[in-house]
DNA sequence: GTATCTGCAAAAGTTTTGCAATCCA
DNA sequence: TGGATTGCAAAACTTTTGCAGATAC
C-alpha cells in the first residue's frame, strides 16, 4: 500500500470526525485540501483502509454506507427511523469462544450494536418511552 | 392497511424464509404466484409492514437491505466481507434501561448484533481463528 | 364512492469499474 | 522502470417516486 497525498487525507479526515461520516462528507472535506481528488478514489480508499483494519466500515441502512475512525472493539446505537448511529458508552462482552458456534470462533469479532429510536424522533413517536 | 393479494403473497414468501432475503428475491419469489407483480410494489410493502412491526428491516450493508420474518427480539452475525446474515444463537442481555443513556430509555431496543467472518471466508482467510 | 394500492417507468442516490494517464518506491 | 493509484465518466445497482388506472372496503 502505497503512501499518497489521497489516501493521507482521506485517513486524516476520517480521523478528525467525532461521528460517523459517509463517503460523500469525507469526499467534500478531503476536496478543500485537494480540490481535484475524484469521488470514485475516496470509495476506492475507504475500501482499501478498511480492508487493512485501519477504519471501520459500518453498514447502516438509508442507503449509505458509514465510516468509523475508531477500530477499537465497541458497538453502536443505530435509529430506525432516522439512521443516525452513536457509539455505544456501554460495555457489553462480545458473544464467549466457549459458546460452540462457527462464528463465535475467531479473534476479530466486534459489534454489540442496538436498534431503537434516537431521542429526536423517540419525541415524536409518544408511547414508545419505558414508563 | 388493505388486504391485498400482493402484500398477503410478499408477508408469505418472507415467512416461509429461513434466511434474509433481499427485495430481488422477495419479488422474484411473489412472481410465480402472481407474474404481473412490480419491483415498486414489493419495496412498498417491505417498508409498510416493517413500518407496522409484521417483519424487521436489516441494515446490512453490501448495498443491499435485507428483511426478517423474526420479529421476536434477537440478534445477528453479519459476515463483514461476504454480506452472509446469520440468527444469533446465544442469548446477550440487551442493554438495561437503568444505564441512563437516552437511546435505551425505550421499549423497542432491538439488536445485538455481531460482525466478524462466516465459516467459509474465514477458511479462506487462516490465522484469524482463535488458537 | 373513495381512499388506498398497483404497475409502469423514470428518476434519484450510492457505489463500482474501465481506461488512459500519472505517480510512488 | 513497473506496478499501484488516480481522475474521469460511464455503468451498475438498489431504492424511491409520479401518475393514471384498478381495487378493497
Amino acid at each position: 500500500m502505497r503512501t499518497t497525498e489521497q489516501r493521507r487525507l482521506i485517513l486524516d479526515e476520517i480521523r478528525k470526525c467525532s461521528h460517523h461520516p459517509a463517503a460523500d462528507e469525507i469526499y467534500l472535506r478531503v476536496k478543500e485540501h485537494l480540490s481535484h481528488i475524484s469521488l470514485g478514489t475516496v470509495y476506492r480508499n475507504l475500501e482499501l483502509l478498511s480492508g487493512k483494519g485501519l477504519i471501520r466500515k459500518l453498514e447502516t441502512g438509508s442507503g449509505q454506507r458509514r465510516y468509523d475512525p475508531d477500530i477499537r472493539a465497541h458497538g453502536h446505537f443505530r435509529c430506525t427511523h432516522c439512521g443516525k448511529v452513536e457509539d455505544l458508552p456501554l460495555s457489553i462482552d462480545p458473544p464467549k469462544p466457549e459458546q460452540d458456534h462457527p462464528w463465535v470462533r475467531q479473534r476479530d469479532i466486534h459489534g454489540g450494536d442496538y436498534y431503537g429510536l434516537c431521542p429526536d424522533c423517540l419525541r415524536r413517536k409518544p408511547g414508545s418511552e419505558i414508563e
